[in-house]
DNA sequence: TCTGGGGTCCTAGGACCC
DNA sequence: TCTGGGGTCCTAGGACCC
C-alpha cells in the first residue's frame, strides 16, 4: 500500500472575509458575522482582530458585543459565500480530481495518486495554496499528512495563513502535547467527563484502554482511542447527494399564536421544498422540532411509504406534527423547524393515487417566477399571514424578526 | 451572556416477526 | 398458561461539527 499524502484546505474566518473583500472599508476592524448586537443568536465567525477581544465563533451576540461594543455585527448572506465557496472548489478540483468538499469553507485533498503530476507533495500543497488565495483572494490555511485526522489537526497549527506538515514518524511527538478538545469528535460534554477523570492532555488518553472509551462513549469512544493515536485509515468521500434537509428558525420572541406559527412553518415547508427541488429530491421522513420558552425541544416524526416532494403534501403532516407537539404546551415557543430525511431521487410511485406530474409542475413554474421576481413574488394564502406581523425583506424572506443567516 | 442554522452519525427502547 | 431469543423497523433524543 503506498503512504498516503492527505492535505487539508480551511479557509480563515471564511465568512468575516468575504465580508471584508466585499467592503474593503472593514480590512483590519474585529468583524463579526452572525447578527446584529441585540438578537438572539450567536457569532457564526468572527475576524481574527475581533478574537483578539476574546471574541469566537458560536458565543452569543450579546456577550460579543460586552466583550467589542466596537466590533462591526453583520448579518451575513449565505448565497453570497456559496458563491465563493463554489470558486473555491473550482479550484481545487482543478488541483486532483480526488477532493471532499468537508464543509463550504474546508477541504481535503489526496495527493496520493498524483505522483506523476507533483514530484513533491509538500510544494504542490504550498502551490494549491497560493492559487486559492490568489483567485480567492481570502488567505487560507494548509495542513498536510498521512491521513485525514492528522492533516486537520497540522492545519489547525497552521492557522492563520500558513503551512504545516506531520510526517510519517512524528504524529506521537506531535499529538502528546495537545490538549484533548483539539481532536475532532471530543465536544463540550466528553471533555467535562474525560477532566473528571484528570485528563487533559491527548497523551494521557492513551492511558485508558480502548474497552473503557468504548463504555464511556460508544462508538465514539473507539474513534477517539484510534484518533488520538493519529490512526485513521477513512478515505475521502467524493460529493454526495444530501441526507436531509432542514430548515429552522428561533424567533427574536416568544410565539404562542397558534395561527402565527402555523404560518412561519409553511413558510420554512416552502424554503425547504425548493431545496428538495433544485436536487430533484423525495422524502420518506417529514420531523418537526419545536423549542419551548424554556429551551426543551422535543421532536416528532412520520415515515409516509410514498416519498414526497410537493409543498402542500409536506406541509399538511408538518401541521399534523406540530399540533401533536404544540397542543399539550403550555409554554410558548422560541424555535420551530422542519427536516426531511431518508431521501431518494426516484419518481415516487403509488397504487392508489393517479399518477400526475402536477405538483412537480406547479413548483418548477413557482421556481421560475421567483427567480425572476424574488422568493416574496408568490407566497401561500398561510404565508400571508407574517405580514401581519413580520417585515418581508425581497430575496431574504422573513429576516427582520427572526434570527439571520438562513438558506 | 442565555444558548443559530444546517448538517451527520449514534443509541435506546418498544413493536413486531419468526 | 407461561415463556425463549434474535433480528429488524420505527421513533425520540443527543453529541458533535462547521
Amino acid at each position: 500500500m503506498p503512504r498516503r499524502y492527505i492535505v487539508h484546505v480551511d479557509i480563515d474566518a471564511f465568512f468575516a472575509a468575504v465580508e471584508v473583500l466585499l467592503d474593503p472599508s472593514l480590512q483590519g476592524k474585529p468583524v463579526i458575522v452572525g447578527g446584529l448586537p441585540h438578537e438572539r443568536g450567536v457569532a457564526s465567525t468572527c475576524s481574527y482582530e475581533a478574537r483578539k477581544f476574546g471574541v469566537h465563533s458560536g458565543m452569543p451576540l450579546r456577550k460579543c458585543y460586552q466583550l467589542c461594543p466596537e466590533g462591526v455585527f453583520v448579518r451575513g448572506n449565505y448565497q453570497v459565500y456559496q458563491a465563493f465557496s463554489e470558486r473555491f472548489f473550482r479550484v481545487l478540483h482543478a488541483a486532483t480530481p480526488d477532493t471532499e468538499e468537508a464543509s463550504l469553507d474546508e477541504a481535503y485533498l489526496e495527493l496520493t495518486r498524483c505522483g506523476h503530476i507533483y514530484p513533491s507533495f509538500p510544494a504542490a500543497a504550498r502551490d494549491i495554496k497560493r492559487q486559492v488565495e490568489r483567485e480567492i483572494g481570502v488567505t487560507v490555511s494548509v495542513g498536510a499528512a498521512p491521513n485525514k485526522i492528522l492533516a486537520k489537526l497540522a492545519t489547525r497549527r497552521a492557522k492563520p495563513a500558513g503551512f504545516f506538515e506531520i510526517r510519517e514518524g512524528e504524529e506521537e511527538t506531535y499529538l502528546r502535547g495537545l490538549g484533548i478538545e483539539a481532536l475532532p469528535g471530543i465536544g463540550p460534554k466528553a471533555q467535562v467527563v474525560l477532566r473528571l477523570m484528570n485528563i487533559h492532555k491527548i497523551g494521557e488518553l492513551w492511558e485508558l484502554p480502548r474497552t473503557t472509551l468504548h463504555t464511556l462513549f460508544g462508538q465514539g469512544g473507539d474513534d477517539i482511542y484510534l484518533q488520538s493515536r493519529g490512526i485513521d485509515s477513512r478515505p475521502l468521500v467524493t460529493r454526495t447527494l444530501p441526507k436531509s434537509v432542514s430548515r429552522e428558525t428561533t424567533f427574536l420572541e416568544d410565539l404562542w399564536d397558534r395561527r402565527l406559527l402555523l404560518a412561519h412553518l409553511a413558510y420554512l415547508c416552502d424554503r425547504l421544498t425548493l431545496a428538495l427541488r433544485e436536487d430533484r429530491l423525495y422524502a420518506h421522513v417529514i420531523e418537526v422540532k419545536a423549542r419551548y420558552a424554556d429551551f426543551k425541544t422535543e421532536i416528532k416524526r412520520r415515515l409516509v411509504l410514498s416519498p414526497l416532494q410537493d409543498m402542500g403534501k409536506i406541509y399538511k403532516i408538518a401541521e399534523e406534527l406540530f399540533l401533536e407537539l404544540f397542543s399539550g404546551s403550555r409554554l410558548a415557543l422560541r424555535l420551530v423547524g422542519v427536516k426531511v430525511s431518508d431521501l431518494v431521487r426516484v419518481r415516487p410511485l403509488s397504487l392508489f393515487e393517479p399518477y400526475s406530474e402536477r405538483p412537480e409542475r406547479l413548483g418548477r413554474a413557482l421556481d421560475q417566477v421567483r427567480d425572476k421576481y424574488g422568493f416574496g413574488s408568490v407566497l401561500t394564502a398561510r404565508e400571508k399571514m407574517l405580514d401581519a406581523v413580520y417585515a418581508f425583506e425581497p430575496r431574504r424572506g422573513y429576516v427582520l424578526k427572526t434570527a439571520s443567516l438562513t438558506k
